[in-house]
DNA sequence: TATGAATGAGGCTTCATTCAT
DNA sequence: CATGAATGAAGCCTCATTCAT
């Protein structure tokens, strides 16, 4: 970023370029936004967007920055359930806490996606043209810590030492599972059947033997 | 396709614009690619490109069309692992041919996407901006044939009223984990891992309860 | 012409295209066509069309010939009626014969431009743009040399000094009237009264004092 | 037109492209033109064309529009002579002002075809493939409005029913004729010779019978 | 600072013409 | 002679970025 934007004017400003990027984006696509709609829609001029942003790319990189951060906060908020005693005591049998977590997180990510006119569905899709990581680096960090926290309180006596390869596979076999099923236009399944389907899946890989022999 | 390559010449030149613009797109990008540099590429001018194929648009499909092709055929070819009658007969602890087979599966998807210099890769990560849906159908479809195939052979005592939701989810899992995986630099994992984390996952969730209650 | 067609071949070929070139120019324009669209059309190939003329130009020239002659032919074969005797002793008055021939040579006109599904109509709009003025100069030629020869048989005692004159200013006053005529898609007149009207006003002009005071 | 030019220099600018458009047409032809030519001619980018033009169409259509209302108001301005009463009650044979003004006309057109190094004329000629029928069309509608005026004043006792029917067929046949002719190269008739024929032929076409038998 | 006019490189596509087979 | 594949100059238009006001 060119400036940092102590003044009230420059901040604001600045949102609106980030908002007029976000609206854009949903209305154009990612590669189908100019520096002039974004500008138009903001309200100001080609030349004030070049004052605050180096090029477009740090334009789309401070939106998803942006976006990143709200998701890891409501992903944060999120009011995960805390398993019960005897859940724990059960062994893996006693994933009902867990299950209805997953499905709760999986809820969380289609409303997400079905949010903002598609805007998260289109920055996901394009993740690798993003100019940052982030997004995916930020949620699976996010996730990363849940996860683990969720999992230090609720299941201390199971081995955690590939958890990170498994939150990976997990996230993202779930994000892009959900963004292919929005993206089909044909809808042979219900977004009930995926939910349960993904779930089901999470569950069982969670739940699964550890380090287990192979 | 503007002209049908009867002659053997025009074949040739058909085939050796594809192959440019599967160079120019490992090097370059999808939307790096132009007409001038695949023309060039392909050591022809931008005129022959015009008399095999109607657009820029028309020669990515072509390519896809035929990777898209090749795959299938390479799927197919696979030589899958035949339960024993023992492993059906022992239930949903009987999963080592299965288990077997979708490691096999992985690594060959491994190999895929590091061949051709990402080819592969690049071609997956713009699905959604790809002319044709052809691909991911293609592949999901052979694996639907596969899989279905496999599973009536293997598990008929076994419900499989939704192996249609199982296989969009592993697939697309499967698929998109893989991806994500190589596209990251920092390797914190290994591919192993990563094989070995989704084969669980993905033999858990096909021997897991069918259409249980949930 | 690169060559002069003395087989019957080569004249067939050169008829097959100069056709072609006819179909072409009356379903894309003039300026819409190819020479891919007129071998095409003719059944050959581009490589013969240049065999046989030089370049497109050559082409158009050769339709236009053909056709300039064709008409000039018919021209010379309308049943143009003679001047009774009594006509010609009434004086100016006596201009039925001429008008029933003006009335004539206009309706033979306009089923000229509505014939060949516009082929000359859409030749005329673009005389100034055709490779020889020779439409235009054929006709008019072939107009002048009809009017002389009419105008000395039946109005010898009139001065026609500047017939050329009024001739070239009949002829295409005549003929761009009718094409704009058949150009405007709001018929806000019939083309009865626009014959009836170039008609009048032709004989009239005709009929009028030669080289009078002015 | 793509931009409002409120500003000054909009205005200057959007002046010089129509300018450089005329200078284009009349050095190359109307589709001899390019955007870089005119552009190149403007001194300006192609880029400014494109800020304030949708495409060269819309360029040709703007220079059109402007030379078409110059004329109208120029065709205004034309001190046509009113008739004198002595002239009204004398009939047919009164049209010593109805011919002055007729020649005063063509005269005008003469010099407005002859001027601006034959931009009129180039235009005239390429009418049918103008972006607009504005150019016949107000300069026809400015014609229809003189003469229905000029003839309400001075020939009221004088049927004009059919009075767009001979206007139609006058402004095309002047304006056609007139434009041949100085498409012509060589001068086998003077310009004074056709315009003393076209002025003759209107007159008598004007004071002939109006819905006489035919 | 804010503006928005101006830039111009660069991308896509067409089509008359040539020439090896 | 016939073919039609190959050529490549040329045209249109877009859009990220700059800079004078």
């Amino acid at each position: 970023m060119r400036k940092k934007p102590k003044q009230k004017r420059s901040r604001q400003m600045v949102d609106a370029l980030i908002e007029a990027t976000a609206k854009c984006v949903t209305e154009l696509g990612l590669d189908g936004i100019t520096t002039h709609h974004i500008a138009e829609t903001a309200g100001v001029s080609v030349g004030s967007l070049y004052q605050y942003f180096d090029d477009k790319e740090a334009l789309v990189e401070a939106l998803v920055d942006k976006l990143a951060n709200e998701i890891s906060e409501a992903l944060r908020r999120l009011p995960l359930i805390e398993q019960t005693m005897m859940e724990q005591a059960g062994g893996a049998e006693g994933t009902a806490g867990l299950k209805g977590n997953v499905n709760m997180i999986i809820q969380f990510g289609f409303a997400l996606l079905n949010s903002r006119d598609g805007l998260y569905l289109e920055l996901v899709r394009n993740w690798h043209s993003l100019p940052t990581d982030r997004v995916m680096d930020i949620l699976q960090q996010t996730f990363m810590d849940l996860s683990r926290v969720y999992f230090l309180k609720n299941y201390q006596n199971t081995p955690i030492e590939d958890l990170h390869v498994r939150i990976f596979i997990i996230a993202n076999s779930v994000m892009f599972t959900m963004v292919r099923y929005i993206g089909q236009p044909r809808m042979l399944m219900s977004q009930e059947e995926i939910t349960k389907g993904l779930t089901e899946m999470v569950v069982g890989y969670l739940s699964g033997p550890g380090e287990t022999e192979y």
